[in-house]
RNA sequence: GGGCGCUUAGCUCAGCUGGAUAGAGCGUCGGCCUCCGGAGCCGAAGGUCAGAGGUUCGAAUCCUCUAGCGCCCGCCA
């Protein structure tokens, strides 16, 4: 259910009624809960237009508000406050509708098609670390936007393209044998030594440089020798990165990486400079905004952002190549040209803010009407602070992570089935590890807020306990464990809820926010808000575990309606971390 | 030099369009197992929200300035 949205249009309508307005925002917010469940806020707004004091203006709401079904009790308070109590049956049945109807999220309006950017490795390195955030995030965002009713695109836009390739070649050619690497056994492992090889060869030793500069020549004009080459390191790698896509259940609906769009760049050149938007400068063929009029370009109302105006966007570089600037405004048309996209974000880390910001612009010059949002992120970091790397100042690959924290999952598991706190048996041990373990290390992530660094941390996030998903898988299988118990099919719960306890009305008004929760998270591009939800509801279930027997429940009407809460709290936690890509047990 | 961002409890972090006494986790201290799963529950201690001004009935939140830290800025992506 929708329940801010809910309420906020039925008290808003009451106010403009009582107060004869055309509207009314009753600026409600959630209350802490020793005022009640919501606030609203309007009195104090309201007070200087209507010309009476706040005080007496509150209570004119509070007496409009309390004839709604949905309100038990609205007092005015402080200056003005007006808090409001939910009325428990009619929670109860709007609960009970959202168990019969698939949790009933809020639908977007409009519907709209979006493409997401995201995880983007590089050929024929190996994924690591710094590819976490944007893979895990992107693809929360992905599933969050679908389920709001959006059509999503996952797009991974692959960095397949460029002079690494020159490198890697000259590289294979000249150490291959003594490495004893070949094209077509070579693993990503290997490239990636070899890259480094080169690259560091390359700087000291021009003649060298040169030949990968003429390597990287001769690929890109289609040699076919090269191609091969190239194919097979794309090849190799994808191969590599599906892997760790599988255990972390990512699938895109496109790969369509940078050598996409090679052919298109230089229509985008011509396009560019033809609106002229581009001049040559140093050799170089070059945007500078600062001396671009957007009135001159149809666009009377476009602002140039300040950040833009004192470095130029590089399009074609002195030697002829085109760069990613020119690649991404290929993205992007292609985005709304051939998907017909209405929006497409891009799951990118911070540090390329500049860069998104120049490519909008651009496409904005340019005519296109698709909306673009950069979904920036933050660093992750070490123990000391610096972004996180292997004692031997290497990224850390992203399947030797996920490899440690299932081995700390199992480990933990092991030592808590042996003390009798879980019951996961030997032959399911590997699998429980496995969905609990990499779980943990994309709940690690998607719980923080995505714009700011964080310290990335074995024990808060193995530590099993607190705001972290292994708790939350824990409440889900005890909720699965009563149904067990009661020998009563998960998928056929009772739906009906009548509500005694304080503990049950707690859990009600926690699982009345899960809707508002998700459609916030995808407006903002937030998953960090689905967690902080779902780990609320845990808590609530918690205590509501500790208060209230279910199956030892007093009437047998209390025992169905305490089972349709246990039902609806595991549904949603089921859901919650399904849309943050997060898998539970039925059992553990 | 220009631009973007950050600074909240001992540590790690939340704090939405401005709302009442700023919240969690971890850690510390103290309680709770005749009862459906104790990876649990309850409680306590712990804060000049970097600093100074301003706007407002009301500011951690908006604006300005200052300090500290981080990141970005023409031929890498």
């Amino acid at each position: 259910m929708d329940l801010e949205q809910t309420l906020a249009s039925l008290t808003g309508d009451a106010i403009a009624k009582a107060f004869d307005l055309e509207s009314a925002d009753p600026l409600l917010r959630a209350a802490d809960p020793k005022f009640g469940d919501y606030q609203i806020n309007a009195a104090m707004k309201l007070a200087r237009s209507v010309g009476k004091p706040p005080r007496e203006v509150g209570a004119e709401i509070a007496e409009a508000i309390r004839s709604l079904d949905a309100v038990a009790e609205a007092e005015v308070a402080g200056p003005g406050f007006v808090n409001v109590k939910l009325d428990n049956a009619w929670l109860a049945n709007e609960l009970s509708l959202d168990l019969k109807g698939d949790l009933r999220i809020p639908k977007a309006e409009p519907k709209e098609k979006i493409v997401i950017d995201y995880s983007s490795p590089n050929i024929a390195k190996q994924m690591h670390v710094g590819h976490l955030r944007s893979t895990v995030l992107g693809h929360a965002l992905v599933q969050i936007l679908r389920s709001v009713g959006h059509e999503v695109i996952g797009d991974n836009h692959l960095g397949d393209w460029g002079t690494q390739f020159g490198l890697l070649i000259v590289g294979l050619e000249t150490w291959g044998t003594e490495l004893n690497v070949e094209l077509e056994s070579a693993s990503v492992k290997d490239l990636e030594q070899l890259y480094k090889r080169a690259s560091a060869r390359a700087k000291q030793d021009e003649e060298f440089a040169e030949r990968a500069r003429g390597e990287l020549a001769k690929l890109q004009r289609g040699d076919e020798a090269n191609l091969a080459i190239w194919r097979r390191f794309v090849e190799v790698t994808l191969k590599t990165n599906n892997a760790i896509y599988e255990r972390l259940g990512v699938r895109f609906e496109e790969t369509l990486g940078e050598s996409f769009y090679n052919e298109m760049l230089p229509g985008v050149v011509e396009e560019v400079t033809s609106r002229g938007l581009a001049r040559e400068d140093q050799g170089a063929l070059c945007v500078f905004f600062k001396e671009i009029d957007p009135k001159e370009h149809g666009k009377p109302k476009m602002q140039i952002p300040k950040r833009l105006k004192n470095q130029p966007v590089i399009l074609r570089k002195r030697d002829g190549a085109a760069t990613y600037s020119t690649t991404d405004v290929a993205t992007i048309q292609h985005r709304e040209n051939h998907f017909k996209a209405d929006r497409t974000i891009y799951v990118v880390d911070d540090r390329q803010g500049l860069h998104f910001a120049q490519i909008f612009a651009l496409a904005e010059l340019l005519g296109l009407s698709i909306k673009a949002d950069h979904v920036g992120f933050g660093k992750i970091l070490g123990d000391d602070g610096t972004p996180l790397k292997t004692r031997g100042g290497d990224n850390i690959a992203l399947g030797a992570l996920l490899d440690e924290a299932v081995a700390r999952a199992k480990a933990l598991i092991e030592e808590k089935s042996n003390e009798g706190v879980l019951r996961i048996s030997a032959d399911e041990l590997d699998a429980a590890a496995e969905i609990i373990g990499t779980g943990a290390v994309k709940f690690g992530d998607l719980a923080q807020n995505r714009t700011t660094d964080y310290r990335f941390d074995w024990e808060k996030l193995i530590a099993f306990s607190g705001n972290s998903s292994p708790y939350l898988q824990y409440q889900y299988a005890r909720c699965r464990s009563v149904f067990r118990e009661a020998g009563i099919e998960w998928e056929s719960a009772p739906t009906e809820m009548v509500f005694t306890e304080a503990a049950e009305g707690d859990l009600a008004r926690e699982l009345a926010r899960f809707g508002d929760t998700v459609a916030r998270a995808a407006k903002r591009y937030e998953p960090h808000l689905i967690c902080e939800r779902l780990y609320e509801l845990a808590r609530a279930f918690s205590r509501f575990w500790t208060q209230c027997r279910v199956l030892g429940a007093e009437t047998e009407e209390a025992k169905m309606s305490r089972l349709a809460l246990v039902a609806l709290t595991g549904r949603q936690l089921e859901r919650g971390l399904e849309l943050i890509g997060i898998g539970v047990l039925e059992a553990m």
